[in-house]
DNA sequence: CCCCATTTTAAGCAAATCTTAAGAAAGCAC
DNA sequence: GTGCTTTCTTAAGATTTGCTTAAAATGGGG
């Protein structure tokens, strides 16, 4: 699941984007101000920010460029009322991958995300567990070359686990990433599909890819 | 396991937060007023403080002040229902490292003590003694390169031992830190423990890597 | 509006872990 | 060596956690 940091003060906008956004599959969180905004974005939880140019507190521009410093490959994505030649040369040396003025059409802005977020050449799109094989772009799984059908759910919880491949995933972590909820981990619900990703991958006893860390959560592992 | 003090006169408050927080399996302490909470939170015991502003006795400001002479590191929260900016400003060049305005939403509150206590970047995640190693990240112990399956609390009271490793742990510091069990220490589960850990990582004699100091507690030490 | 696939909740059962307790062994002072 | 204290070891009971299943909620498409 890819996480959005939205840094935005019009209430209006903001809802706008989250609400579309989230229909989308996105997991948005809203700043409506940039002291919090800067926190939350240092935070490493986000895979991209969306930065109105002006906001109260900390501005957009500083925003970005505090977050480059530390994290060097998330997109930053500039929302701006502003188009002159010199601010949006300004915006860039800030750090930013894009700029989209406002006011823009929704599918703009989501076209621009997706360009954003898209697996550049050579970083992992593919990634395997012994004779399995996730594809986050085809958005297929495959055990010894055979599909298997999974749900969104079921996907989205074997490729977390997968990219966490030899770490064992917190249940907490795990509800977090995968369900996006937080603060309130006494639910059952990673047990029920941790038992289905096992039904359906049909893993035999020495296929022990998806380890059960007792009192802490789960692992993938090679054996 | 990490450890907050709250330091709030309000019992309403200080409960709810009590309460909330030890659902999040914090361990949580409060001082409901200021020489008090002054004194404990110069105890060392905790790793993130959250003050309200204004207490009986010694004030949350000055309690951060004095706090940050000893502890450098160690993040502070205020709770305050003032936020003129001039406030602001005072609080954080007393070393606060955020704020939060009454009333605030639980919600709000633990997400940034979550962003405090997130280790930061280059901080230790990996712990060596002898031929073991201990990953606090991915929570697994390796010895000579082979994976060693430790419970919670054996893997919470190796990795206490090898962070205070070369100093004598005493029995009662054990017990608060790995047990949270405060002024009972006539238990014999450390023992069982420690038995348990030596087992396991199979010590020989010449890998006496968790000595025994009569009558005071165990020391994890290189040979 | 209904149907169906998906997701979530709930509950009983099974298994691992945690704690307690008690006797054995070891360390220490005399 | 004797007697006392501390630590080690084991085992059994209590507690927690995870597995599995079924049923209930949810949500999108026809």
């Amino acid at each position: 699941m890819m996480r959005i940091l939205i840094v935005e003060d019009e209430p209006g906008i903001s809802n706008f984007l989250k609400q579309g956004l989230e229909e989308e599959s996105y997991a948005v969180d809203v700043a409506e101000e940039g002291n919090n905004g800067l926190q939350l974005a240092l935070s490493g939880e986000y895979d991209l920010l969306l930065l109105d140019w002006m906001v109260p507190g900390v501005s957009g521009i500083e925003i970005c460029r505090r977050f480059r410093k530390e994290f060097k490959e998330t997109p930053v994505i500039f929302l701006t009322a502003k188009d002159t030649v010199d601010e949006t040369i300004f915006g860039l040396q800030s750090g930013a991958n894009d700029f989209i003025k406002k006011p823009f059409h929704f599918e703009e802005l989501l076209e621009r995300i997706k360009v954003q977020l898209r697996p550049k050449s050579g970083e992992h799109a593919v990634f395997t567990l012994g004779n399995i094989t996730l594809n986050t772009v085809s958005h297929l799984v495959l055990k010894d070359g055979k599909e298997i059908g999974l749900t969104q759910k079921e996907f989205a919880l074997l490729e977390y686990l997968i990219r966490n491949k030899g770490s064992v995933c917190r249940r907490a972590r795990i509800i977090e990433r995968v369900w996006d909820i937080h603060f309130e981990y006494n639910t059952g619900v990673i047990d029920v599909y941790i038992n289905a990703l096992r039904k359906k991958l049909n893993l035999s006893e020495d296929e022990n890819y998806i380890q059960t860390v007792r009192g802490i959560g789960y692992m993938a592992k090679e054996l």
